[in-house]
DNA sequence: AACTGTATGTCAAACGTTTATCATTTTTAT
DNA sequence: ATAAAAATGATAAACGTTTGACATACAGTT
């Protein structure tokens, strides 16, 4: 068996009292007795049961992470950098793969719960969840709308949108053409959108928006892109995400295009995935550094105090990338 | 506060122990009472507390997942998968990113026990961790000599490396260089190499072999396969992961070398994100599918009994993506 | 000698649940 | 009507830890 306070309290010849005084740092200690415990726990491979500390009113320190798919870059980056956040502050995470279906967000949601996380940091797609309200539990989204008095953190995606446009056109494009998710309401690229026909009516020239729904896969997609680009004389394209930018491209060379005298293209994110192994392809970064040290910190302030108040919305700057493609 | 046991159990009318029962499904319930207490619970967004029911003995069904770095794509694919799975069987997971430090994955380890984890699936570089040994925990490995009796899970490494070189020198080439990381024993690549060399050596061909640290950033990495490209006539290379193959096609592009009439390029691993936006790359792709699939399913079997034998190594076949760049 | 501060110990309650035991009541079958 | 089976309850112990109350012992100061 697994040993416990008590193993470790006969083997230090100490009480068990004194073992968990010398663990919580509680009471008079001499630095003898400490030191005997250490080398007790140490000999026994001793590790406290972190189940019975938090029934006793103790925090988890369990904070869960929902995000659609962490096999998408974007949020693997996005998770990695907050789980390594969270580690140095003495957290864990659960990590949670909602795949965009709002029954299993939910079960994941209850899960956690049942798991007495501390908190949740989501960036999952599915809107509306009413269940966020319900439990008191500090949650932070990421480029969600999920419930009021939910901050959400973002990279400014109106203005992403916008600096793509100009950016293209600037390239020389006049028939620009946004290839993006489904709009619906709270989305973020939501934000990418307007900003590109926000950009382009000031222009006087005509915004031509293509939604690929978000769920199709990268050959559907593909195929789309492919009949979009031979029925369309595009000659700039701005893609909300770098992946779809990616698959343009691929169909772009299919198609004898070149790029970016033909088609000028910008994509969005810039993760560190497509600036080292994609660094020809212009785009719009988003903060991943900043987003991400924020999400944790905001979310660890609401742990210390519940009731803290905090920004309804927190909107970071994007970054042109400059590449080859426009 | 969070409603507990006894506030159902006052909603419901009932006992505790029987709303105990109802949530366990354990001794005689009438229909009526589980229905009740159904509506108590759904009224209350009760939700057990799995602290306390683990202390009791249960269960925790957390499961904690070390690996190396989830940004990278193919981590990032295979523990998409395993939480997938793993959630489907009512499993939880600790999402551990040991940034190949041995002391961080020491310290995860520590922390995984004192989490009371079920069990644990490690794809770390690090080698040689004693301590695996001494938690009796049913631990599977991906790929990696953790300690004798942790049974490994990896794709045929040797295999993978021996139908690159072929690959390349059917697609005419005849001065095929090797590059991958740094060999240690214990580390997967170097069976990737191994089979590189075998064949060669079997055509009579002379391996060039380049070892490039796995921790080079991306930068550095292009500069190093710059210089080698210049100072070699390679017209054929096995990159040992298929982000090396994309550095070392973008370095082709800037020397000039076409693919794959110059140079011919085979890559490894093989994963969905390369496949659906890199369709041209030629890559041996590991079977992530089976992979996580098996390591999964091992794990459950250890879990379910300590004692069961598994064998110590489980090898994978690999399958030839045939793209064009060899 | 009396006091103070430091260091440890004993004991017990509490956290929320599970589970066993025993008891009681209701239902069903004969 | 009787026995067996089904349904529920009351009670308490257990899981491993924390924490407070209280007691005791010894060191160093006055």
């Amino acid at each position: 068996m697994k040993p416990k306070l008590n193993d470790v309290a006969q083997l230090a010849g100490v009480s068990v009292t004194t073992v968990s005084r010398v663990i919580n740092d509680h009471g008079y200690l001499s630095e003898k007795t400490k030191q005997k415990v250490f080398a007790a726990m140490r000999e026994l491979h001793y590790q406290p049961n972190n189940m019975a500390r938090s029934l006793q009113g103790k925090n988890t320190q369990l904070v869960g992470l929902i995000f659609s798919d962490i096999s998408n870059p974007f949020f693997a980056e996005l998770v990695s950098r907050i789980e390594k956040l969270l580690f140095a502050k003495n957290y864990k995470v659960i990590l949670c793969n909602s795949a965009d279906d709002p029954q299993k967000e939910r079960d994941y949601l209850q899960m956690l719960m049942a798991n007495q996380v501390d908190g949740i940091i989501a960036g999952a797609h599915n809107l509306g969840i009413e269940e966020y309200q319900q439990y008191g539990l500090p949650i932070i989204s990421f480029d969600r709308y999920l419930s009021d008095n939910v901050p959400i953190v973002s990279s400014d995606n109106f203005n992403g949108g916008w600096l793509a446009a100009q950016t293209l056109q600037q390239a020389g494009a006049d028939k620009i053409a946004i290839f993006t998710g489904k709009s619906h309401a709270g989305s973020p690229t939501n934000g990418r959108r307007e900003g590109y026909e926000a950009y382009l009516k000031q222009q006087g020239l005509t915004p031509h928006v293509h939604e690929l729904p978000f769920e199709l896969s990268p050959a559907l997609k593909t195929m789309e892109i492919r009949t979009i680009l031979e029925n369309h004389a595009y000659n700039g394209v701005f893609c909300s995400d770098d992946l779809t930018a990616l698959l343009t491209a691929n169909v772009a060379q299919q198609l004898k295009l070149t790029i970016p005298t033909d088609l000028r293209l910008v994509g969005y994110d810039g993760t560190a995935l497509i600036r080292n192994y994609h660094p020809n392809l212009t785009t719009i970064e988003q903060p991943l550094a900043d987003i991400s040290t924020l999400l944790v910190s905001l979310l660890l302030q609401r742990i210390a105090d519940a009731n803290c108040t905090l920004e309804e919305k927190y909107v970071l700057p994007v970054k042109l990338i400059k590449g080859i493609t426009a």
